[in-house]
DNA sequence: TTGAAAGCGCTAACAT
DNA sequence: ATGTTAGCGCTTTCAA
């Protein structure tokens, strides 16, 4: 293995000083355009590499930007990490990416790690099971810019971007009320994070604004997954308040209760279904689902926005910024209740 | 922004000299437990985090890895990363992310960005456009560990985690034989990569010792998505040799093929149809979708496993490994010919 | 415009 | 078992 050039290197063959070799490299107008070239020119010869971490540690920058998701095999959480990338691109910045699978554990071992490697901002959405967030305070104590999307806490006094999932609950239940669905079930997860909570705070708003009564037994709070789906949709249907239309949350949950509604002869839209997240099999499943759509290239874009905005600050003025995005309805067949009407 | 702690403080207020500290905390068998438990304690009452860099710089080693991939966004590739994190738990190694958007630019902007970050490793798979692979001769020339998967290069003397690609095309027109469709096309891609003409290859092979001719005119060459499956569907079945049965290069566009076949009233399995990937949506759409599995999982799993072991061997004896693992079919509707028969 | 030199925080000889 | 010290490769004052 051939020993690494540095600028000592360059330094050397050019006979002048590392700072200038430094000062050409960073493109400091304190050089003259012809030792800029020279050692450019050098460099290339010597196959020159800079090594980012000795720069890193001196100048206390490296560069590089942690982001902490659930796990990249959502389309949602993968779609965001794409365009995180997407806008940071040529401004310099990697991504160090740290998947907490849905654990706190996991996640402050991530906080910790993204930390030691000295990065220079973290981007994240909080784990199921997180509810005390204290391993994020070290990251503002060191004024770290940091941002959360999606799944926030209210009770970090950080920048955010998210969802109106107030909006998007009511959305969700407007539009099978809309339709023409009479009794809407909800099949959540029983984990308090806000997004859940406000999509059920926001489903309720919208039964009681168009005076349909809120059975509280056919809100279920589990699981979300394929199976609890199924799970879910058997109980609601055995239940005394048959549900004819259920908002599932997310999209394979809702994938879940169409299964489970065809096995009983009750196939969508005959009940209406709904999910969140608009994953891309939603589209074509049958019959199609009926979804909302976060928009997560959005938030990522938003994300990537905001940190380029924020390391721009002073230290002395740290704003914070709430950025909030507008979820829309996919409309498809499996809420299309007014298609039947002419059958009945 | 209080001061961020180093040994120095942790040494200063023991007393002992940083060496002893930076030995304390790395668990260095060269310290009495009673120094080790007074650093430990007062690390902790300083909230001492290590600066990582700073050790990189001085041993070389930073313990992070370099992942090159086309996108995260597609589910074959999120979860390789993600069973390459996995694999990596408890190892000490974090992850940095490269995403390439199938452009050859990016990827030798990817391998650029990852060797001045100095990592210890790279797993990374092709580009599509790729097909001058220089760019990644550095890497080994710095003798650094590489690890290709999936989309591998012959031209690089390097470790591999691959499928058996031929055996990938051999089964999916194998199986479309069994099932006892007699006129198989094939849709895949322009680019000449090696999965995507070795799968050709085992597709010919399968005809051919079948006694089926090869129309070259159902081979049809160009993207892969859900467009293209649309439109290459729509080629053959407009073509002199109509085919009975068609595989698509991935999942998408056999998603598109599908669409295409439902329209003009020829909804697999009545035409067959066969994907690559085994994507989520594949098993929920109707009819649901024969694909071949190409077990991501296993290949993030080996690729994580072989890196740990190429980080164990001497700089002399660097040996190559070619990992080759199995395909298997995942068997749907959408060609399941032989139900069709008893109606005919 | 360039040079000299200190030092970022840590590790690893070498010395004791 | 612990201390001393020289860097790792770069940036950044300060001086010239």
């Amino acid at each position: 293995m051939k020993k690494k050039t540095t600028i000592y290197d360059i330094a050397k063959v050019l006979g002048v000083n590392v700072a200038t070799v430094s000062r050409a490299l960073n493109g400091l107008t304190t050089v003259s355009e012809a030792t800029r070239k020279s050692v450019e020119e050098t460099a290339k010869a010597l196959n020159y590499s800079p090594n980012r971490l000795a720069a890193a540690l001196k100048s206390g920058k490296t560069y590089i930007i942690g982001i902490i998701v659930p796990s990249v095999q959502s389309h949602f959480f993968a779609s965001i990490i794409n365009s995180i990338e997407e806008g940071l691109k040529g401004s310099g910045y990697g991504v160090l990416l740290y998947q907490t699978n849905e654990s706190v554990a996991s996640e402050i071992k991530g906080v910790k790690t993204l930390m030691e490697a000295q990065v220079d901002g973290i981007i994240a959405s909080l784990s199921l099971e997180t509810s005390d967030v204290s391993h994020f305070e070290e990251i503002i104590a060191q004024n770290i810019p940091l941002i959360l999307f999606d799944r926030v806490s209210t009770s970090l006094k950080v920048s955010t971007v998210t969802m109106d999932d107030y909006k998007a609950g009511y959305l969700a239940a407007k539009h099978l009320i809309d339709q023409g669905y009479k009794n809407i079930g909800f099949i959540t997860t029983s984990h308090q994070v806000m997004i859940f909570t406000e999509r059920l705070r926001g489903y309720r708003a919208a039964l009681q604004e168009n005076g349909i009564p809120v059975f509280e037994e056919n809100i279920i709070l589990g699981g979300l997954s394929i199976k609890d789906g199924r799970f879910g949709a058997g109980k609601l249907m055995r239940g005394l308040n048959m549900p004819d239309a259920i908002i599932a949350g997310d999209d394979f949950t809702a994938l879940g209760v169409i299964k489970k509604l065809k096995e009983i002869g009750l196939s969508p839209p005959k009940v209406g279904v709904l999910g969140f997240a608009n994953e891309v099999f939603s589209a074509y499943i049958t019959p199609s689902l009926t979804s909302i759509d976060q928009h997560p290239n959005e938030i990522g874009k938003e994300c990537a926005k905001l940190f380029l905005k924020k390391i721009q600050e002073t230290n002395q003025e740290q704003m914070i910024y709430n950025i909030v995005l507008e979820p829309t309805v996919v409309e498809r067949q499996s809420s299309a209740k007014l298609f039947l009407l002419p059958l009945l």
